[in-house]
DNA sequence: ATCGTATATCGCCGATATACGATGGATACC
DNA sequence: GGTATCCATCGTATATCGGCGATATACGAT
């Protein structure tokens, strides 16, 4: 069972691993706090956040950093200002696949499929 | 703003401290296996976990307690083996609001308003 | 050139997470 | 009784996280 089906295996291993990534980075509440403030603002600076969360500067700069390596927050080196926005695309990709891992595991009321 | 809208301030922080806890219960791949394999079998104990993950029985132990904890696995303590299972319930409510935060940040597709 | 602002990064720490083996309690089976 | 199995918990080692202050960098303004 090692031998043959390693493809899928590690497909789907590849797939939970992208997903808990994902999920830890959402996995803080000053990271829910954030990404639901830039949603709001659009884009917006390091210093908006700050003013907005009772953290320390660098704290703040730490989660952004977070979210953007986890690849949900796009991060654009503007001059002075630092611009951080929501990548939709990638929130609305983690959104289905989320739900749809979870609904797989609560619903399903009899015979399923199952990735 | 400090003294009129702090009751949902509050709700809005508990809300958010809640979701980030059941996320992080989810944000390790081990876990999220774990989640998968209860669905699939219905429920089972301990055992049947570790003979299925490569992690010692005492780590899977322990990942089970963290599900338990997050309130997105039920157990029972049957006699000699443990029964573990999905709390549909649980994960259900969990996937509404992973999905109302998330479609809240990334724009709405096709231009729809929020809530 | 100097000052002020915005930001990222570094160093440090306490706390938490992850993994394991070992131990002991409970239950089943002989 | 004795033995085997299942399981939770403890102790331990290591790694990572979360927070802060301090510092370095970059840039606009004076």
């Amino acid at each position: 069972m090692d031998t043959v089906s390693n493809h899928e295996n590690m497909q789907q291993c590849r797939d939970r691993d992208a997903m808990a990534a994902k999920l830890a980075a959402l996995s803080h509440p000053a990271r829910l706090k954030i990404l639901q403030h830039l949603a709001e603002v659009e884009a917006c600076c390091c210093k908006d956040v700050v003013d907005r969360l009772h953290l320390a500067q660098s704290t703040v700069s730490q989660h952004l950093k977070v979210l953007v390596e986890s690849g949900l927050v796009r991060f654009t080196p503007d001059n002075r200002r630092s611009r951080y926005e929501v990548d939709g695309d990638e929130v609305r990709a983690l959104a289905e696949s989320v739900n749809g891992l979870l609904t797989s595991c609560c619903g399903l009321p009899a015979g399923e499929d199952a990735d």
